[in-house]
DNA sequence: TCTGGGGTCCTAGGACCC
DNA sequence: TCTGGGGTCCTAGGACCC
């Protein structure tokens, strides 16, 4: 059996943690940019404050009832979840982490403590050593899992813990589940699907094979699958290393002018570098991409996209960065508006692969290699002593299109000067 | 005025190979 | 008269997840 460990309205949940006096308010946590809302209390929810909502468009009701607003706090958020794994890890070491809020378990070592009562166990525990509230989800595939946590969460009375076991529980938890409410249908799929009159996951379950595999294709297949309680995804407890590494942002303000794309760019390229080194992984191909609002007038709309082969397989700061400086130039038009820029590096290789290859190249080859290598291992030993950004590339700079984050808790379990600020 | 960021998987179509 | 079959790789785009 599967367990989802799903902690309740996560980020709201971390910021009450170190602020009990928000405990039964409305809190709602925002995008970078303050932009739209990405956690809400139930209370928050109450008030009909929607997932994804554009703050601004619901500035009234967020001022008419005093709702707690925080800008996002990303290092609070994944130091919380760290400490909520670690203390779910203890109990059911058998763990896939499937998202900073989520966790899969397999429960089939504890069927002798009863696995409804270990389940309990683990969600108070969560909760006393972290003050993350829990709900768990008990199933015979990941799927069912995950629907049964749904119920946990919406109905009181489990008491945080669902399982579905027998036939019965599991027909009837289908039959309320709406179809776009299950794990792996989203928006056009739900659309294509109401056109068909399938409207609960019970709908979905005895649906022909042969029109989901044509119209869902695959993943359409293995959903039924696991809905009719075969399992076809496993717990994966090794995470496979990355295909693909992805820095973007969207700006606090419009950016015209080619020199502050370059900045931005540089310094998104720059970070990717560092994930790769953290990954242990090697680039061969960079995509930049630079946009326009969404929301802008159709003419007013632009998007530019270009991939490029490394010179040669790399995780080095400054060959990411000319990489993507050449991409940029490529796409850069003049004339728009930009709100947003990427960098992607893909086609990913394991470091220590790519210094095999590199020892067949020619001499000054390796040496380049190996300067590099030395080069960024002194900038990160520097950085770690002094700060992130204590040495970096003259080309990074994060001072013109920086986003704005008007109202953002401290960083209580990650910056010592943070900490001051709650005793003091 | 103001609308997030980081991923994966799958399909389709074109280039290219033998 | 008339022009195969099978495969890979790459890119773009669209779906999904949190």
């Amino acid at each position: 059996m599967f367990a989802l460990v799903d902690c309740n309205n996560f980020y709201v949940s971390c910021e009450r943690a170190f602020n009990p006096s928000l405990t039964g308010k409305p809190v709602v946590v925002l995008s970078n940019n303050d932009g739209c809302f990405i956690a809400r209390s139930d209370e928050a929810k109450a008030l009909g404050l929607p997932m994804g909502g554009p703050a601004f468009k619901f500035r009234d009701i967020l001022q008419k009832n005093r709702v707690r607003v925080f800008s996002a706090n990303f290092p609070l958020y994944g130091d919380m979840s760290s400490r909520v794994m670690a203390t779910i890890g203890d109990l059911a070491p058998e763990i896939e982490i499937y998202s900073i809020d989520e966790a899969f378990v397999d429960l089939g070592g504890f069927s002798r403590f009863g696995l409804e009562h270990h389940a309990s166990r683990i969600r108070s525990t969560v909760r006393k050593h972290t003050g993350i509230p829990v709900s768990i989800g008990i199933g015979s595939t990941k799927t069912l899992a995950k629907a049964a946590s749904r119920m946990a969460k919406k109905n009181p009375g489990y008491e945080g813990v669902c399982m579905l076991s027998t036939r019965k529980e599991i027909s009837d938890a289908l039959t309320t589940l709406k179809v776009d409410d299950i794990w792996g249908i989203g928006r056009q799929w739900n659309r294509l699907l109401e056109t068909r009159n399938i409207r609960t996951a019970l709908d979905y379950s005895r649906t022909p094979a042969s029109w989901i595999r044509k119209n869902l294709h695959i993943p359409g297949i293995r959903i039924q699958e696991e809905l009719n309680g075969h399992s076809c995804l496993p717990l994966e407890q090794v995470r496979p290393p990355k295909q693909s590494i992805c820095t973007s942002r969207s700006f606090g303000r419009t950016v015209i002018s080619l020199d502050e794309l370059q900045q931005a760019v540089a310094t998104f390229a720059g970070t990717c570098a560092r994930k790769l080194r953290e990954e242990g992984s090697v680039a061969s191909m960079l995509t930049v991409f630079i946009c326009t609002s969404p929301f802008d007038e159709p003419h007013r709309k632009y998007r530019g996209t270009r991939t490029l082969a490394m010179p040669r397989p790399s995780r080095d700061t400054i060959s990411v960065i000319r990489t993507a400086e050449l991409a940029l130039a490529s796409i850069y038009r003049e004339g728009f508006e930009y709100k947003k820029a990427g960098v992607i590096v893909s086609g990913l290789a394991p470091a220590s692969s790519s210094e095999r290859e590199i020892a067949l190249f020619t001499e000054e080859d390796t040496a380049g290699n190996d300067r590099e290598k030395r080069l960024m291992e002194a900038m990160e030993s520097i950085n770690r002593r002094y700060g992130p950004a204590a040495v970096r590339i003259a080309a990074e700079n994060d001072d013109a299109w920086k986003p704005n984050q008007a109202m953002k808790s401290a960083q209580y379990t990650t910056a010592w000067s943070d900490i001051l600020t709650l005793s003091g």
